[in-house]
RNA sequence: GGCCGGUUCGUCUAUCGGCUAGGACAGCCCCCUUUCACGGGGCAAAGACGGGUUCGAUUCCCGUACCGGCUACCA
């Protein structure tokens, strides 16, 4: 009886993708495979002027990154070919010329210059049922004269909003909004190029590949009533899908939408990867390149406008996709914190398997000149340090000692303490090192501190110096942890590098 | 300005009219750790305001305030 689930993301290739963004290609998706249904994105690229050479594949590889493929796409094809409304461009005139037809629309002939000028002269002037009897348009010139200009110049078709009717409609997360149509403008719906704008393609488009629910940004609810009409005008109401409008991302700080210039100002990424803009060659980082895991990155933006209604917080996507309900989805929107993203991120990487962080953890290391080449040492090395990263990059700190020797020794935390007791014990330690058989946490630790009583030190003293020996600062896990794991040969170099270095 | 939407700790949020308003992030303190983290424990921190409805309102209704979105031949 109820038809099947078909959603679409629907955004258009002017540049990076947002935050935002994501997290209503989330909905959709969770809400689809929850549903057994489809997730289609099309690209909305009616613009040509703030088309952007790139963002397309951007998207799609975005999308492909977070584990949120599309069933259907520019990319993966689909019955419903093509998912680029500039390639549907031939579509769209007929059913404007249809609502022109009904009476529902009509040709507009004023030029760009004419209504800025106009909005000049009136303040807050609106194209609409009280003012159209002045402009130039198919309600007040001539069949003639109409007929002239509709060959011999360019023009536009707006929708003729009716006066005075309340439009109502259900929105899943904030119920029963009602708008009445004397508010809203004579919106344009084709273009003088030809195109049409999003309000005639969203339906068209919408009613076309038989989407079932719509789902997008709070932004749009004020232009809800034109698209609602647009569906009853084209005599399609029966097919409407269900709507509704997501809260928006804010500013961690002041109010207002969350945006790239955000990101920039407080240092912390709103894209989901690195974004070049084509034309200045600026790079935009991303979540993903700051050292987000995909799996963390879908989590967090989950949570950003809902909840299973319990204290969890950590879900899987699968998880996800089980218990997303769009009910308990909020109607406020929520400032984004980066630090408890981190949070997020430090949580996944804590509850990973090992095996599943090597080859993100190896392309960090490689990044900054570390080169893995013993795999079992890189596992060892992340089971050791995961728990005190929070981005992918902290491995590179918490762990490339463990492959090449520290390129600063931190001295000047030892020096002041240095006397000839502890040069002697270190000494001694590397020759009881050698000459140990066995090398295992618990021996080397053993002989250190039996060394160290044996030369009346402190453990205590002796464990800071040690650590800076072998990691070259007071960082890192336990420091036997470390000897183990290096082995002998590079412990005793380590040793004697330092000791060299404390002598001048 | 107009229309629409929103409003619980600093932030994200829980609460299907009955509370000592719970959790998480951040902050602070303590423990663990002979580094730094992790971890464990604790402290502090909220219902915008005013009216109703009700035995009882954070929860329902109205108003006010504040915040946001929209108001393009952009999406």
């Amino acid at each position: 009886m109820s038809k099947k689930v078909r959603v679409r993301f629907a955004p258009s290739p002017t540049g990076g993708l947002h935050l935002g963004g994501v997290r209503t290609v989330l909905f959709n998706y969770l809400f689809a495979k929850q549903n057994g249904g489809d997730f289609i994105v099309r690209i909305e690229d009616t613009d040509q002027g703030r088309f952007v050479a790139g963002a397309e594949e951007y998207i799609l590889n975005t999308l492909k990154w977070c584990g949120l493929e599309p069933d259907e796409s520019p990319l993966h094809g689909g019955p419903y070919a093509p998912y680029r409304q500039s390639e549907r461009k031939a579509n769209y005139k007929q059913y404007a010329e249809q609502l022109v037809h009904d009476g529902y629309a009509y040709y507009a002939f004023d030029t760009s210059e004419e209504l800025e000028a106009k909005r000049k002269e009136v303040p807050n002037f609106q194209y609409n049922q009280f003012t159209r009897g002045g402009m130039n348009n198919s309600l007040t010139l001539s069949k003639d004269e109409v007929q002239e200009k509709l060959v011999s110049t360019p023009y536009v078709v707006r929708i003729k909003m009716v006066e005075d009717e309340t439009v109502v409609f259900t929105d899943m997360i904030r119920g029963e909004v009602s708008f009445n149509t004397s508010q809203v403008d004579d919106k344009v719906l084709l273009k003088a190029d030809g195109m049409p704008t999003y309000h005639l393609a969203v339906v068209v488009d919408d009613y076309l590949m038989k989407i079932s629910h719509a789902f997008r940004g709070e932004e749009w609810l004020p232009s809800a009533p034109v698209h609602i009409l647009l569906w009853k005008y084209l005599g399609w109401e029966a097919d409407m899908p269900q709507w509704a409008h997501l809260p928006l991302i804010l500013k961690p700080d002041g109010n207002g939408k969350l945006s790239k210039r955000d990101g920039d100002r407080l240092g912390f990424p709103v894209f989901a990867m690195d974004w070049t803009d084509p034309k200045t060659l600026e790079t935009t980082i991303g979540f993903k390149e700051r050292g987000f895991l995909p799996e963390a990155f879908v989590n967090l933006l989950a949570m950003l406008g809902w909840n299973d209604g319990t204290d969890r917080e950590i879900f899987t996507l699968k998880e996800l996709v089980e218990k997303f309900s769009m009910e308990r989805v909020h109607k406020g929107g929520a400032k984004f914190d980066y630090e408890k993203a981190k949070w997020y991120n430090h949580e996944w990487i804590k509850g990973s398997e090992v095996e599943s962080l090597e080859s993100g953890v190896k392309t960090e290391f490689e990044k900054n000149g570390v080169v893995i080449t013993d795999h079992t040492l890189l596992a060892k090395v992340i089971g050791l340090v995961k728990d005190r990263c929070t981005l992918l990059p902290d491995f590179v700190q918490q762990g490339s000692f463990f492959f090449q020797s520290p390129d600063t020794i931190d001295v000047a935390a030892v020096k002041p303490k240095w006397d000839e007791k502890k040069n002697l014990f270190f000494t001694e330690l590397i020759r009881a090192y050698e000459l140990s058989t066995l090398w295992e946490v618990h021996d080397l630790e053993k002989e250190f501190k039996e060394l160290a009583a044996a030369n009346q030190l402190k453990p205590g003293d002796l464990m800071l110096p040690f650590r800076i020996m072998l990691v070259g600062g007071k960082f890192g896990p336990g420091v036997f942890d470390i000897a183990a794991l290096i082995g002998k040969g590079e412990t005793v170099r380590r040793i004697e590098h330092t000791l060299g270095l404390i002598e001048h």
